[in-house]
DNA sequence: AGCACGCCGACT
DNA sequence: GTCGGCGTGCTC
């Protein structure tokens, strides 16, 4: 018997499969789609195994393999096919594709360890009689009489609930034995069984989705209309046909509300699955998953490769989120993942989301996916009243952070005693300039971007197209002296809401407060039980936080997600601002959102206002439709890495050359450009980005370009299908 | 990825 | 004469 073993090396020039011989004694463990220790060089590594067969025709000295890794961490026939089909969407190398499927704790280890966790307990060794003999003989030894005593009556106990030193001289005396027992470190437990009763909205949705035929559907609902519950009892459903569900969220630590909802829900029968959990935890939960011991899964990306068998539906919750994609190599998209196994199961696929993806929605429309609505929120609450500050008259009146009329409602709610949420963005690592007095930005005319700006040259950039002009000093709509590039921190937002206010009690929740582990959810519980008036932070406030009191929702400066030089920085503000504002005015008390803006007449920032999700969609669809952008374009990015400046431009213009010659004449080439982030770590990368459209030749040529450069230690290409960011 | 092998420059 | 630079090629 001969195995074909991947190596764990994520190298392109090692990516292929090498023999070994099955040792007899592994015989019966081997199989398919497991993780084995092989022989490679002069060292032991970790390996994979992709095919068994009976012969080998070669003559090549064959090595044995060495051992298992861990005999449950196997990927079955449905996986395997799932790891080809990512590998095949990524470009990515064949053990990366795999070694992406498998709970991260197990990869590069060279030495077996067991992960799981036991339970040790004492039970009796020998027969009533000869104990009880024992105990008449030794009167003296109290402790060891008690232990043997407590054992006749019950026939197992915990060891350490006693003193190991008395133990010890039990099991010396052969008189008890140890026995272990594999527990798990996560346990949950059911509360109650009690639904709640379905709006008509929500009954009509649940309603439409049909079990075990393959469909997509969008479930469209406006932040609390009540999507989670429609995910349980639809869950419910499933599980009492006995298949099983994944339910895939954007982040844990933002998503524990959902979490215990589950928790108390379904019970035990809810395994959890993401990059917080510790190895020996998520060793665990992968195990209960394997052994099919639960039906649930609900967690984040990676949790699209759990084992499930049986698998009766997939909901992806917050289906815009950019998390779904994954930002490292193998750049895939957790969306795609599910369609594959949604196909493979022929069961549906649900996306929810209050701010769908334009690329969902539009498929959505066309019906390709079934589209569901929910447009109304659950219970008597209502939307929130959303006004729009124009902070150039704010500017004219000194207002620099805080413009009066959010300054005024926050000391009303103060007063009130009701909780205020603030919203400072500032994601985004490139600078733009604005002018301070009308609120202009530069854009670049071929591509609807913010431009970069330079400061070594002081000028300013698209990095799409190339696309440059030279910085005035003064304002090219408005002639005014008045051009400055934006910034504010939230520390600075903290201290002069204490200057202006200073007995308000305020929380600050952003990367910084949020480091150590358990940090995230302290500031939430504790903002929740009103030790705080006001939460102060970055776009980590805005998802899924359901706090009764919050009546004021305030967003600081629009301006910095929109002028992202990004296509996408409109939905991402939209999707954003939607969420943000969501957090308004959930209970009874109706909310105010007041958005600060440089832009007032944005229209963007309109549609938010107005929560007009389709008027943002379909004027954001024709923009993208006149720019050639997803979704009616499909893109890809191709960068070209070096340390050496002169090689990586010499290069990326023979890539584009190259691509010129042999792509469709319909596929449109951007580019060369510098990429985004230039220069990291003295590494210089340029970058091209396609547009296509259907292009059959565009996977096999970029494979060749991929493999050109495999071998090529001085020049990298990094390929990213359908980036998020370009 | 890691390591050996190999072919040319400055030194105990 | 040797030590070591990192280019090339191989690993079942």
């Amino acid at each position: 018997m001969y195995a074909e073993v991947l190596i764990e090396y994520s190298a392109k020039a090692i990516d292929k499969t090498f023999t070994y011989k099955i040792p007899d004694n592994l015989k019966n463990d081997i199989k398919i789609g497991i993780k084995v220790l092989v022989p490679f060089g002069n060292k032991i590594i970790n390996g994979f195994v992709t095919n068994i067969k009976d012969t080998y025709e070669d003559t090549f000295a064959l090595k044995e393999i060495d051992s298992l890794v861990d005999k449950y961490l196997v990927l079955n026939q449905e996986l395997m096919s799932l790891g080809e089909y990512l590998q095949s969407k990524t470009l990515c190398t064949k053990i990366s594709a795999y070694q992406t499927m498998l709970p991260s704790s197990l990869k590069v280890k060279t030495q077996k360890t067991d992960y799981s966790k036991y339970l040790t307990y004492i039970e009796l060794n020998q027969n009533e009689m000869d104990i009880n003999e024992y105990i008449v003989n030794n009167p003296r030894r109290k402790k060891q009489i008690e232990i043997l005593n407590t054992l006749l009556k019950t026939p197992k106990v915990l060891k350490n609930t006693y003193d190991s030193y008395v133990t010890k001289q039990l099991l010396n005396l052969n008189l008890i034995k140890e026995t272990k027992e594999q527990i798990y470190r996560l346990t949950n437990q059911k509360i109650t069984d009690k639904k709640a009763v379905l709006s008509p909205d929500q009954k009509k949705a649940l309603n439409s989705i049909t079990l075990n035929e393959e469909n997509t559907y969008l479930l469209h609902g406006v932040t609390g209309s009540g999507k989670t519950e429609v995910y349980m009892q639809l869950i419910e459903k499933v599980v009492k046909q006995n298949k099983t569900a994944i339910m895939l969220v954007p982040e844990i630590s933002l998503t524990t509300q959902i979490i215990n909802n589950f928790y108390n829900r379904f019970g035990s029968d809810v395994a959890i699955f993401h990059s917080a959990l510790s190895d020996g935890e998520k060793y665990d939960e992968y195990l209960k998953i394997l052994r099919g011991e639960v039906h649930i899964v609900i967690g984040t990306r990676s949790a699209i490769f759990t084992p499930l068998q049986n698998l009766g539906v997939i909901i992806i919750d917050e289906e815009h989120s950019e998390t779904y994609k994954q930002d490292t190599n193998p750049r895939y998209h957790a969306l795609d993942m599910a369609a594959f196994r949604s196909h493979y199961h022929k069961i549906p696929l649900v996306l929810g989301s209050a701010t769908p993806s334009l690329e969902t929605m539009a498929r959505a429309q066309k019906g390709v996916y079934k589209y569901l609505s929910m447009p109304n929120r659950i219970g008597s609450s209502v939307l929130p009243k959303v006004e729009i500050v124009d902070m150039t008259e704010e500017m004219k009146k000194r207002n620099t952070i805080l413009s009066s009329s959010l300054k005024n409602k926050i000391f009303d709610r103060l007063n009130k005693k009701e909780q205020i949420i603030l919203l400072l963005n500032r994601r985004g690592y490139s600078t733009f300039v604005t002018c301070r007095a009308c609120g202009y930005t530069y854009k670049c005319p071929h591509c609807d971007i913010t431009l970069t700006y330079h400061k070594t040259s002081n000028n300013l950039r698209c990095h799409y197209c190339g696309y440059t002009v030279i910085k005035n000093d003064t304002c090219p709509s408005c002639h005014e002296k008045s051009l400055a590039d934006y910034g504010l921190g939230t520390e600075k937002l903290e201290q002069e809401i204490n200057k202006i206010m200073p007995s308000a009690r305020v929380i600050r929740m952003d990367a910084d407060t949020t480091r150590n582990k358990g940090s995230h959810e302290d500031i939430i519980n504790r903002f929740k039980k009103h030790e705080y008036d006001i939460l102060l932070g970055t776009q980590m406030i805005s998802k899924g936080l359901d706090f009764p009191l919050v009546t004021l929702v305030g967003v600081i400066n629009a301006d910095a997600t929109l002028n992202i030089p990004d296509f996408r920085s409109g939905e991402r503000t939209f999707s954003l601002l939607s969420q943000v504002a969501g957090r308004a005015g959930r209970s009874k008390i109706p909310g105010e959102v007041i958005i600060q803006t440089m832009n007032p007449d944005n229209f963007t920032l309109k549609c938010v206002s107005n929560h007009d999700y389709m008027k943002f969609y379909n004027y954001e669809m024709s923009n993208r439709h006149k720019l050639d952008y997803p979704p009616y374009y499909f893109l890809v990015s191709l960068k070209i890495a070096s340390k050496d400046y002169e090689l990586a431009s010499k290069e990326i213009t023979k890539v584009k050359n190259y691509l010129t010659k042999n792509l469709d004449s319909n596929t449109i080439i951007l580019g060369p450009t510098t990429a985004s982030m230039f220069k990291i770590n003295n590494i210089y990368r340029f970058q091209i980005i396609i547009k296509y459209k259907k292009d059959s030749k565009l996977f096999l040529v970029l494979k060749e370009l991929d493999e050109l450069y495999m071998n090529n230690l001085k020049v990298n290409i990094e390929i990213d299908n359908n980036p998020l960011q370009v």
